[in-house]
DNA sequence: AGTTTCGGCGCC
DNA sequence: AAAGGGCGCCGAAACT
């Protein structure tokens, strides 16, 4: 068997590389090679490369044309299997993993790097690590153990490797680019704002919607200020306790409709304005870093650029290439789908079964035909609603689909208890309860500052029906959220899997992707290719990730010169 | 002067 | 009507 084979660094400037075995040891004799692409070109019956780090290895290879059909990252692995085991937080690097082995001292993971507008930085220069070979296949043999070790061992090698899908395709999306049109987006920012004026101010609209604000509290008002705002409002004898849009609209005031508009704008102005264009589009692309697994619950996030952000009317300015479309995909109600795929409720199921809006059908049988309120009880289910309209929405939920709401319940009070909560396919929430809150902190879960449970000050923390304290009630809706945004993670990275290697015979190329909606550059004449492409891969990431289910997956898709008109 | 936190809002 | 989950980004405010 030489269908895997490990690739590392050398010292010298070149690599490394070596086949495996069944059992993950070496399975024959250690090659040199100049560098990583003279390595994976000589060897194409290789099926899967285990290396330490995607971001590490992949730049460099796709610079040279070179891509690679699978791989095994040995750290986003070993995250997911510190995560399993209950040891988040233990540092996650391939040395630290060698060294746990070897009883020696672990060392920390180096700290992270922040990008810097159209350099790449962390990704582009990595830091050189060099381990041995043997080093890194000995780590490697160790988690292929540990992850028979785990609940599922099929779901987490099922994990892992689509994790390990997901640098490939973050490696390849940061290195396409996402096309941008820089003159449209300035089109757009005329349109909205105004023209500039010199010296960096504020543009001609914003200056003048300040202007209006100002006239209609009597004094001069700065809307950007939200002390100031507040200050204005109560010396007209209005008390407000923030500027946040939904306590202001509702007031009556002559100052409200241009406040609104200005902080609308502003948004605008300061986040994906002329100096944002500046900073991260060259050469017609702009090029966010995408980072695979960068939240707890496996979504992504983005290094700079604000990619997952891009407000509704700046996307005119993603523009496809001359004789190119954009395909954009965007999964129909998955979150529900997911929720009836993980907890298998019958009502729940029957109705994801179909391709149809699930709202609706939602709606027919639990709300009158009221598809609005179905669809706020079943994201207050999956948000962890506590109040308002939802809870008397949410009973109506749990009557038609009992197991649906149980599930995320049960999730609830399993993150209240401090216990561990899994995706479908094993990634693992962080700990709360016993650890420290720092460490909770740092790991990404909410501490809210208060604490009005009975556990204040009384040794371990203790979940009692109906009394859970502030924090772990935050933990509790985190949880619930967490088993639902998870697993509808761990699907949307199948998809993504199964979706670059359909468009590996093509030109076609994934250029972006937002949690539950991916965008496809590709020729014109390819589009509908695309189109049958994303289907089937969403079929196949669905029957891969949950088993048999009943359970559809259905896209929304549009072939578009612009991302602005696919809605 | 440099660094961290906060308020607000963009996306899902 | 009321304000639940995950993020990133910006300027201002609040600190060292």
């Amino acid at each position: 068997m030489t269908d895997r084979w490990a690739l590392v660094p050398a010292e010298d400037g070149g690599v490394h590389s070596a086949p495996l075995g069944p059992d993950g040891l070496l399975a024959g004799p250690v090659r040199w090679a100049a560098d990583a692409a003279e390595a994976v070109r000589g060897r194409p019956e290789v099926a899967r490369w285990v290396w330490r780090s995607t971001a590490e290895v992949y730049p460099r290879l796709l610079a040279t044309g070179v891509r690679v059909e699978r791989c095994y990252d040995i750290e986003a692995a070993e995250t997911l299997l510190l995560g399993h085991e209950g040891r988040y937080g233990e540092p996650r690097s391939a040395a630290a993993a060698l060294a746990r082995l070897h009883g020696g001292p672990v060392p920390p993971d180096p700290p992270q790097r922040a990008a810097e507008p159209g350099s790449q930085s962390s990704l582009f220069e990595p830091q050189a690590v060099h381990l041995p070979l043997a080093d890194l296949v000995e780590v490697y043999a160790d988690q292929q153990r540990r992850h028979d070790r785990t609940a599922y061992p099929e779901r987490m090698r099922l994990l892992t490797a689509a994790e390990s899908a997901g640098m490939l395709v973050a490696a390849e999306m940061n290195r396409a680019g996402l096309p941008w049109s820089a003159e449209v987006h300035r089109r757009v920012l005329h349109e909205l704002l105004g023209e500039r004026y010199a010296g960096g101010g504020e543009p001609r609209r914003l200056a003048e919607l300040a202007d209006e604000v100002s006239a209609a509290f009597g004094r001069r008002v700065r809307p950007d200020l939200p002390a100031d705002v507040i200050k204005a409002f109560a010396q007209a004898g209005i008390k407000v306790r923030s500027t946040r849009r939904w306590e202001i609209e509702s007031l009556d005031h002559p100052a409200v409709k241009p406040l609104v508009e200005y902080k609308k704008l502003y948004r605008i102005w300061v986040a994906h304005g002329w100096s944002w264009l500046q900073d991260w589009v060259r050469d017609g692309r702009f090029r966010p870093e995408f980072l695979a697994g960068g939240t707890v619950t496996g979504r992504w996030v983005t290094n700079g650029g604000g990619a997952l952000q891009i407000p509704k009317v700046i996307r005119r300015a993603v523009v496809a290439d001359p004789g190119w479309r954009l395909v954009v995909a965007d999964a129909d109600q998955m979150e529900p789908r997911v929720l009836a795929a993980i907890s298998r409720d019958p009502g729940l199921m029957e109705v994801a079964g179909r391709e149809s809006d699930l709202y609706q059908s939602v709606s027919d049988r639990a709300f009158s035909g009221d598809r609005g309120q179905a669809k706020l009880a079943v994201l207050g289910a999956v948000y962890g609603q506590t109040s308002g309209d939802g809870l008397k929405n949410l009973a109506a939920l749990r009557r038609r689909f009992p197991k649906a709401v149980a599930y995320v319940d049960e999730a609830a009070r399993a993150g209240e208890e401090g216990r561990l909560v899994r995706t479908w396919l094993g990634r693992t929430c962080p700990p709360a309860a016993g650890a420290s809150d720092d460490a909770a902190e740092e790991a990404g879960i909410p501490v809210p500052a208060a604490e009005d449970g009975p556990s204040e000050g009384s040794g371990p923390q203790e979940w009692v029906p109906g009394y859970a304290s502030t924090n772990a009630r935050a933990r509790g809706r985190f949880a619930r959220n967490f088993v639902v945004q998870g697993s509808a993670a761990d699907w949307a990275l199948l998809l993504l899997a199964a979706l670059r290697q359909s468009c590996a015979g093509m030109a076609a190329e994934l250029v972006f992707f937002q949690h539950d909606e991916v965008i496809v550059h590709c020729p014109e004449e390819e589009a509908e290719a695309v189109v049958t492409a994303i289907r089937e891969a969403a079929d196949l990431a669905g029957r891969l990730t949950f088993g048999e289910t009943p359970v559809r997956f259905p896209f929304t898709t549009a072939v578009v010169e612009c991302y602005a008109d696919a809605k």
